[in-house]
DNA sequence: AGCCTAATCGGAGAACTCTCCGTTTGTCAC
DNA sequence: GTGACAAACGGAGAGTTCTCCGATTAGGCT
């Protein structure tokens, strides 16, 4: 259903499902606008979805039909960045990409999406307040190529599992509580991010 | 602040904060009982405050000053079930209890702490809805625990963040998804846990 | 018993998310 | 152009969460 919401992209789109009509993909690009500019301003934290079809001048009702709920609107406001993250894990130089062992892979993607996460932790934390509680299309592709390089790397593993195991940490809210709480560093995440991806690469 | 709001319980505390005034008392056990019944009957997820208020024939601002916010009230729901389940590692028989080398006591930790999410699903589900996001006292304990039993089993390890890793996945809304759309048995899941930690304990 | 005061009560109200559905408007075929 | 119709619009409204503050009351003190 999201994905339908959406309209296209946040996927190598296989086929366009429907030529959104001229007045839709103005409204869309109107509230993408008004969100971005009202975050920039106040933080994404107190983001009211109402504000923001007041403000575009749309009714609240067009917002929605947009783009689902306040998770998709975060979610199309990801997608800029998203696709480049994805393509340079998909296509991209090594480590991240392909052409370096499939454990390098592995450290060097989960390592960028800590800083990804939080490069956008607002966006991020927000991503988790809707119904699929962030178990949004990002993260399915996160686990398929996660899951496909440890098929890779440990045939003898559960990958599935080891999969969300090792994205289960690298989460917006635990992340932002370690650093607002225990006080931890980026760079000490990371490096626990990275300890344990090798330990369970054996 | 929760500690404060939601009275005793939950910690082994130091000394009665307040004595309880005799109306409250009885308002707060009128609330747990009218909530736990209407959860019973009708499933956690669509839980109301105001409703439990009404029911209770209280108002609801009673309800908030008493429990301060929808994860609080759930808190109080789970807090025998709390109890006993830390005594079991705290104080309990082995493997979980003291007795057991620490890396065995880890595993049997987090294999009984999947169960208990699961056999409370939906509270555990409707406790990532407040502002504390998951990290409230329980999670804390948990984590405690952990790293005291990570530092005396691998003392070159970051244990604070080894513990985040190995409880990150024990997640309400990880284990949900992993039920429900990836098809994972309860025996697949804590098998899952079992090899992460154990990988991670070399 | 009767008073005093601080703790507690309760509901009006502010702010939000999301749904529904009658109305308006692009777009495409002619 | 013009007409038809699917798609999109928008705002009223239902249902929530949580806050605020004047009214009420429990319980110690005289």
């Amino acid at each position: 259903m999201l994905d339908r919401v959406c309209g296209r992209r946040l996927l190598p789109v296989v086929g366009q499902p429907q030529p959104e009509r001229a007045d839709a993909a103005r409204n869309r690009q109107k509230i993408i606008d008004v969100a971005t500019r009202m975050i920039a301003e106040r933080g994404a934290a107190g983001l009211s979805l109402d504000e923001v079809a007041r403000v575009a001048g749309v009714g609240v009702g067009t917002v929605y039909r947009r783009f689902g709920d306040r998770a998709g609107l975060v979610l199309a406001l990801l997608d800029e960045g998203e696709r480049r993250f994805q393509e340079s894990f998909f296509a991209g130089p090594p480590p991240l990409g392909p052409g370096a062992p499939e454990g390098e892979r592995i450290v060097a993607f989960l390592r960028a999406l800590v800083d990804r996460v939080v490069a956008q932790e607002e966006l991020f934390l927000l991503l988790e307040t809707g119904k699929a509680k962030g178990f949004s299309t990002p993260y399915q592709i996160y686990h398929v190529h996660l899951t496909a390089l440890l098929t890779r790397a440990r045939p003898e593993a559960d990958a599935a599992y080891v999969a969300d195991a090792l994205l289960a940490p690298v989460n917006a809210y635990l992340i932002a509580f370690q650093r607002e709480e225990r006080g931890m560093t980026v760079e000490q995440i990371k490096s626990g991010v990275t300890a344990v991806a090798r330990a369970v690469l054996r």
